[in-house]
RNA sequence: GCGAGGUUAGCUCAAUGGUAGAGCAGCGGCCUUUUAAGCCGUUUGUUCCGGGUUCGAGCCCCGGACCUCGCACCA
């Protein structure tokens, strides 16, 4: 029976109620739009099609054929209908994935009534096909592929965004992001390219002889940085534990263990607050090299990004654009990068800084428009200006050095001046992006550190930790990475809810 | 947590306190090489939720939810 819905208005009332439907999503029985799809599928199973249809191999890739197009070819394609141009008896739409699209073109004359109605009547913009057919180039150079066979793979119950607009809410784009990723070229873009760069991280490190670990998420003892944990309970132990707030303490055990090269690349969680620069949970990168220091890790970082900049930006000149393509930032890699002390950089604001007391520096800080709360101690007013005036109008490289102890109270002091440490932060995007040291390694000296760090909290101290450290520690450079800030950079994107497929957001209400 | 702005059709967005609209998508029609296809016709609404003011509220007031941006938190 040609089962056309044109042909039996009456079909769609007989699925209009949603009540037998699954109750996991709701159903909004009020749209036409939806029960017409949902009607469609019973259109397409009197025609005695699949609508979710099974296997079907393919030739090509949409975006493949595309880019090695030949005439003659014969091909089997599988993709996502995402436009649609209908000129009568002949049809044209394209099929794409997420690596580009080729063109359907599909003629009444070419197939059997069954596919002829199954097109005009059964398959929606939305819907996931099998095209097989002969590859050809129409008259207005468009390559092509001659339908001869449609299989339907998946019908589509809902529209897919505006084909001209995209999605353009930043909440939809995050939390349904297979729209984001169907609708916008860009965002497959960069997470296209966010996949490639952590898989040339790893590349690069393994090539010099890093290998790869994995160390506990679970914990319980959250340490290895200053930030509020999340915690979870372990039933049949009966105890808390913390999600990591880095991995840095096993890292280290395992330099105790032998290991002169490791990394770990994998994700963090802190309890702390969400904006465009943090995400509860992040992606870094923690590399450990026993005897190496704080320049042997910035060297290393330095020419890794370098790669990565060359390989996935086209060169060391990056430009930022915005949604309209205007040029708003731009970033230049090329080495070397420079190498700053703290002080120096403080001074590039104010020479005297330093000579002033700590009342005539509050002051200055309101001069130049910095706002110090009264709780500040005098090194956090100085840091505050570090961070309001030189790190966020930083945007080219600066690994800044010399940085004062009571700032990074857990690295190796510097023999010459024991007021600062032996390690670098470094600056890109206006962010800090990595920060690496000459890693402590006595054991003596790393207890009273972390002693005075917690303060009264006495339990939050690993000893697990230091005990390994007192069976010896080489001494060794270490480095962290913001694989997400470091996307960011190399992508331009403005948000770190941009380069993470499923940032988090606030729970939708299900009522 | 604090401040500012926002929430209208499936999507992108309009609407001096006076009949809730456009484009796209959808649906019907025409067209056998189109591509943001075109042309003709046409449908679609809990204006985020709950109160209030008013003859009358998408618009004004109060409360709430959520989103965005900024601040705070953040080795």
């Amino acid at each position: 029976m040609p089962a056309g819905f044109r042909h039996c208005p009456d079909f769609y009332r007989l699925f209009m109620d949603p009540s037998s439907s699954e109750s996991a999503a709701p159903v909004p029985s009020e749209s036409e739009l939806l029960a017409l799809r949902r009607a469609k599928l019973e259109v397409i199973r009197a025609l005695g099609v699949d609508p979710f249809g099974g296997r079907f191999d393919v030739t090509h890739r949409p975006g493949e054929l595309r880019a090695a197009f030949a005439e003659g070819l014969a091909v089997r394609v599988l993709g996502r209908i995402t436009s649609w141009r209908d000129m009568g008896k002949t049809q044209f739409f394209d099929v794409s994935d997420l690596g580009g699209r080729i063109q359907a073109f599909l003629n009444a004359k070419n197939v059997g009534e069954t596919e002829w109605t199954l097109l005009k009547d059964g398959i929606d913009i939305g819907d996931w096909v099998g095209i097989e057919g002969e590859t050809f180039v129409t008259k207005m150079g468009e390559p092509s592929v001659k339908v001869t066979a449609l299989t339907l793979l998946s019908k589509s119950l809902r529209p897919l965004p505006d084909k001209w607009h995209g999605v353009t809410d930043p909440e939809i784009k995050s939390r349904q992001r297979y729209l984001d990723l169907v609708a916008n070229e860009r965002s497959r873009d960069t997470f296209l390219k966010r996949s490639l760069m952590v898989a040339e991280i790893r590349r690069y490190l393994q090539d010099r002889g890093f290998l790869e670990v994995e160390t506990p998420m679970l914990q319980a003892v959250a340490g290895g940085a200053a930030a509020r944990p999340f915690v979870t309970h372990h039933n049949a132990l009966n105890m808390p534990f913390y999600l990591r707030i880095a991995p840095e303490l096993y890292l280290k055990r395992l330099l105790v263990g032998g290991y002169p090269k490791v990394f770990e690349l994998n994700r963090n969680f802190r309890n702390e607050g969400i904006s465009r620069r943090h995400n509860p949970e992040f992606t870094m990168l923690e590399a450990y090299w026993a005897g190496a220091d704080f320049r042997v890790m910035a060297d290393l970082v330095e020419d890794m990004v370098c790669q990565l900049a060359e390989k996935f930006c086209g060169g060391l000149r990056l430009e930022h654009t915005n949604a309209a393509g205007e040029v708003t930032r731009t970033i230049n890699l090329e080495r070397p990068w420079r190498r700053a002390a703290y002080k120096d950089l403080l001074r590039e604001i104010d020479p005297s800084w330093f000579d002033y007391s700590p009342e005539r520096r509050r002051e200055r800080a309101a001069e130049l428009g910095v706002e110090i709360s009264p709780a500040m101690e005098d090194y956090e007013v100085t840091q505050q200006i570090f961070e309001k005036l030189i790190e966020e109008k930083t945007f080219d490289p600066l690994f800044v050095t010399h940085v004062p102890k009571e700032l990074v109270p857990l690295a190796r002091q510097n023999v010459d001046d024991p007021s600062v440490v032996d390690v670098y932060e470094l600056v890109i995007n206006g962010q800090e992006i990595s920060p690496g040291y000459s890693e402590l390694n006595d054991p003596v000296v790393q207890r009273q550190r972390l002693l005075d760090q917690a303060g009264e909290e006495v339990q939050s101290l690993d000893e697990e930790f230091l005990l390994a450290l007192e069976h010896g520690m080489p001494s060794a450079g270490g480095l962290g990475l913001g694989v997400d800030r470091l996307v960011m950079m190399l992508t331009g994107a403005e948000s770190i809810r941009d380069v993470i497929l499923f940032p988090h957001l606030r729970a939708r209400d299900q009522g």
